[in-house]
DNA sequence: TATATTAATGCAACTAAGTTGCATTAATAA
DNA sequence: TTATTAATGCAACTTAGTTGCATTAATATA
């Protein structure tokens, strides 16, 4: 079930996600618009913008589940998005990279998508 | 705090990774000894392991967090694991790959380690 | 523009992963 | 053999994420 009625709510997380391209935690999302929607909501509506293709998604280090827009340049089949995604270790901010990584060949496996996430330091906590 | 006395739940769970190098998931070794021990305690021997350097982790796509033995011959000082692993979309099965990943250089970021988690279908359930 | 249809939402209750505090047990040192 | 304290069991908790169902609101159609 993809996206068939542009809600307000579902407006409001486009908007966010027209200003940055950072990959935001759920909880974040849920933690901004508690006073604008329903945590339910906001879980259902990413689901569904993933389904569209518009978001994509990937789980962090700690496990958490993040949703950065889908990237039209790298992405154009809305297949998968293989960029690598980098998480800062000190103010846990994550944004996709212009990083493609190859996907390997292994014997007697069949791989179809990977996921790849750089652990370290942002511009801003390192310098 | 590392492993200081070898109990005989520490033995257990060593007994297991003695015997695989697949990538568990703490919900399985749970699952696994429920009827040998507690899972608040199947959790303190895997942090303890893990802070050993025996043991390493990671989360999995759907986010769960999976441990395996580390690899000396990879990791001599015990620092990161930096070998990909692969996850079998069909049979769950999750392995460690005799594969290192290059770190990349990316200009204003540092980077300290990485995960890399390819995704398909194992030799089993491909043939 | 008014009305019908049904996608989307809110809410409450739930599941599941993982954590914490504390009393008890058992591995090791003395 | 006893003393010390790391490790365990248990219960209760936190948090991420899900589900069912009644209600609301976006859109299509008349």
């Amino acid at each position: 079930m993809a996206i068939s009625r542009k809600t307000k709510s579902v407006k409001m997380i486009l908007d966010l996600f027209g200003e940055t391209n950072n990959a935001i935690s759920v909880v974040d999302l849920v933690s901004t618009f508690r006073n604008k929607m329903n945590k339910t909501t906001v879980y259902r509506i990413l689901n569904r913008l993933e389904e569209s293709g518009i978001l994509h998604s990937f789980s962090d280090k700690d496990g958490l589940k993040r949703y950065a827009k889908s990237n039209q340049k790298i992405d154009p089949d809305n297949k998968n998005d293989l960029h690598s995604h980098f998480l800062c270790d000190d103010c846990g901010v994550s944004t996709c990279l212009p990083l493609e990584i190859p996907i390997p060949t292994i014997p007697d496996y069949k791989i179809n998508t990977s996921q790849h996430l750089l652990i370290g330091q942002c511009d801003n906590c390192h310098n």
